[in-house]
DNA sequence: GAGGCGATTGGCT
DNA sequence: GCCAATCGCCTCG
């Protein structure tokens, strides 16, 4: 195994650097890592990647008013409305790239996540893309926001275990791209795995 | 300007 | 398993 071109630090913050790379590496590098919001959070254990030139992509027709912070600089959220009604939140990576964080184990905040949840079932917390955000508190208001200062904080984790690959979900284009990634063995994934788990 | 669909979720059959 | 909720964006006219 040769060394990494960012340190994994336990506890070491996530800089602008980590996020300006290829999406997919920075989606999988994800996994494991520790976001909060306002204190309120836990750790990443599923994403999925999102590229300029993937037809699936919020991106892919060019730029929008809606889709502008993904041409941002890489390290900012974007924060967009699924469905008319959920929120869905992304790291910005290279220009018209994005990482959409699907699950979290939740760890921090957790009578936060409850009460606007509504729900103290830990699996139904943050465990899809739209439930994270309503757990964390993250709507529009969070949306261009630099990811490495307050309200955010993101932490290097332990990254200990298998990650797994496979197709994303709820998509119909290019739907067989194996650019989801979760911790394999979570109990805290939005959909069970599907796919391959390695090191 | 109208119609359809989507990176979702929760409730009901 | 099916379906409604609800709105930004795309396509077509």
């Amino acid at each position: 195994m040769t060394a990494t071109m960012v340190r994994d630090d336990a506890g070491g913050l996530l800089s602008r650097d980590f996020f300006a790379r290829d999406v997919v590496t920075v989606a999988r590098a994800l996994i494991g890592t520790t976001l909060l919001v306002d204190g309120v959070g836990g750790t990443i254990v599923e994403t999925e990647a999102y590229d300029a030139s993937d037809p699936a992509s919020h991106c892919f027709g060019g730029r929008t008013a809606r889709n502008a912070s993904m041409f941002g600089p890489p390290g900012n959220a974007y924060v967009y409305r699924s469905y008319g009604l959920h929120w869905c939140l992304n790291f910005v990576c290279v220009p018209a790239s994005g990482v959409l964080i699907r699950a979290l184990e939740p760890t921090a905040g957790l009578a936060r996540m409850i009460e606007r949840r509504g729900t103290s079932e830990p699996r139904r917390l943050c465990a899809g893309p739209g439930r994270l955000c309503q757990a964390l508190g993250i709507d529009i208001g969070l949306d261009g926001r630099s990811l490495d200062a307050p309200p955010f904080a993101l932490a290097h984790g332990t990254r200990d275990g298998a990650v797994g690959a496979g197709p994303r979900i709820g998509i119909s284009k290019a739907v067989d791209t194996p650019w989801r990634f979760w911790r394999d063995g979570s109990r805290f994934l939005s959909r069970p795995a599907s796919g391959v788990a390695s090191r």
